[in-house]
DNA sequence: GACTCGGTTGCAACCGGTTGCAAAGATTTA
DNA sequence: TAAATCTTTGCAACCGGTTGCAACCGAGTC
């Protein structure tokens, strides 16, 4: 075939009878090319269907167009604690792709303070996308100091000054709480993610301000913490119904606590819902196939990918920072 | 600090006071160098924690060390039936890193030919893994044709040759029908995947193998297909009743449909497991969390994924053609 | 003392693009 | 008709590495 022999613009300016630099303005659409080479070049590569060389280009253009997602590396690998973060990188991975952008997916070792330059210093990729990590506050700390570019899901710190996309978590706690008071809820519980988390608090105050409105106050004994896993969920609905035995609906701070926390509950002899009525967080694709299906807050997960996306590659060219907080809805199935 | 002010080999060199050509081989650890020399120009680079260009030097040496993972790109982003190759993305990452590769995830819009050709001769990747997709047999044959590297996860066909990992399909069917044959049922049905697809064929040709070892032959109206989403879980399971009012368990391709079948089942007021027994096929994380929770045919996922990884980088290096079948097991939850 | 010879090192070309600047040709202006 | 100007193109340097080949070094040999 004609193709394997055109691999590189000096091949096309060849054909072209032009020279390499007039076939590289070409192909970028430079004003500086006549009309009529243009075209003719144009007409050559697609002929030949040429595809430029990406890393000859990037290390000319001292950009790689490409953005790291990245995930925390424990020794196991991805779990369906994880799965927030799998379904996210969906939207992630099109909205770049959208932009002309690559994804690459890198592993970072908690311990490792080097990942960052790693990556960036050797050019492999222009930024950084963060998601929920344990360690997520001091990776941060980290990038902010080196000046890498970065934008991360989640409620962005006040005194610090970078790119974010989060959900709207007040108005899903208040959803969640509301959505239990109007199906007659009376003691509502609160089970909330790490309580030093902003996006756990902001839930808490939305809880907080439904209970409000409704004439009610926050009973202590009705809050709870975990850390979003299905097994802090066991303990702390477990605690929750031995500090509360009279509670008959839990606001859980996401999905996988909450089917751990409904196991608890028939455990413990009571029903969902019919005596204890549970919404999640999250909207998990499990939420639709858990035991009762879930009601949950819906994180529009897709479009906060989508976001991510977008606003990075802003971020990259334009240097403007952007937070955004994108709406919520309740999904109501039947465990309310 | 230092760090700015050393980018590239001809600063190392500058500092060590020898040529960018001797810094390069010190630091590929070349035993053209001498010993004395080689050590200090590495303690030179550590001192200032250099990165090495990764662009530049896949340029020079034209390779990417990145392999592309291939995602269909339909209308919609990640779906559910998409959980099983998230979950088997988390594997691939991490035996790919292991291994020194990066992991690019790129969408292929199943009507583009073109895809392939881009990510290769532009250079940004090395080869491809391929995961189940409707378009698979037309992708493998485009990516033959061209002499791409890549390797699939699913049963090779004769004909061809290129490297592949898949399940032990034939054991999954056998596991599968003999633990409903232990557990006293008698009419057992199987709910396959698409029937021209190889996996599918050799379930139930492990399911036919564990009927006659019992005695009992394959009834037609027994059996029904699907396209492992959960709707065709539906309609295939509804059929399935239908034909035969009678059957006591079924034996399901995915866990997707079973779940959808599970429903179905119980729409037609038939209790799992108690009047009828059900398996899944993956083993994915909702499987778990299923009501009840499903009996399934385990792949070990993230095995599979590392074995994806190592296996492509294998034949990149040494044009190695490697076949495997890893085993399966069977894990017994609620639904049987 | 001249001559190999093995071990080290540097020069310069190359990978495949981009781009500042000079220059050639075409067109306008005086 | 010559000078000035605009448009279009090519030369060559550069991005940051790798590598074939020549050159240089001190030690051993005759």
């Amino acid at each position: 075939m004609s193709k394997n022999s055109v691999k590189t613009i000096a091949d096309i300016a060849r054909l072209a009878g032009v020279s390499k630099s007039t076939v590289s303005r070409a192909l970028n659409d430079s004003p500086l090319i006549g009309e009529e080479t243009k075209e003719r070049i144009h007409a050559i590569a697609k002929q030949h269907d040429f595809q430029i060389n990406a890393r000859a280009r990037q290390l000319s253009l001292q950009q790689s167009r490409t953005i790291a997602f990245v995930t925390h590396a424990y020794h196991k690998d991805f779990s369906v604690a994880d799965l927030f973060g799998l379904e996210i990188m969906g939207g992630i991975s099109s909205g770049l792709y959208a932009n002309g952008y690559d994804m690459l997916v890198i592993h970072v070792d908690p311990r490792d303070t080097q990942w960052a330059h790693q990556y960036l210093d050797s050019g492999r990729v222009d930024g950084f996308i963060l998601l929920t990590s344990t360690r997520k506050q001091y990776h941060i700390k980290t990038l902010l100091e080196m000046g890498a570019p970065f934008i991360v899901w989640g409620v962005p710190h006040s005194d610090q000054s970078y790119p974010s996309i989060t959900g709207d978590n007040f108005n899903g706690g208040k959803l969640a709480a509301e959505h239990l008071l109007n199906t007659g809820r009376e003691r509502i519980a609160f089970l909330g993610g790490p309580p030093e988390e902003l996006e756990v608090q902001q839930r808490f105050q939305g809880y907080q301000s439904a209970l409000d409105h409704a004439g009610k106050s926050v009973d202590p004994a009705l809050v709870a913490y975990g850390d979003f896993s299905n097994t802090s969920g066991t303990t702390a609905m477990a605690k929750l119904l031995e500090q509360a035995p009279d509670l008959d609906a839990v606001f859980v701070n996401s999905d996988l606590m909450a089917i751990a926390a409904m196991d608890v509950i028939r455990e413990h002899g009571h029903r969902v819902p019919e005596d204890i009525g549970v919404v999640g967080y999250d909207d998990l694709s499990i939420a639709e196939y858990s035991n009762p299906p879930l009601t949950t807050v819906r994180q529009n997960i897709p479009m906060a990918g989508k976001l991510l996306a977008q606003n990075l590659i802003q971020f990259l060219q334009t240097g403007l920072i952007t937070n955004v907080s994108i709406p919520v809805e309740l999904v109501i199935r039947k465990s309310t």
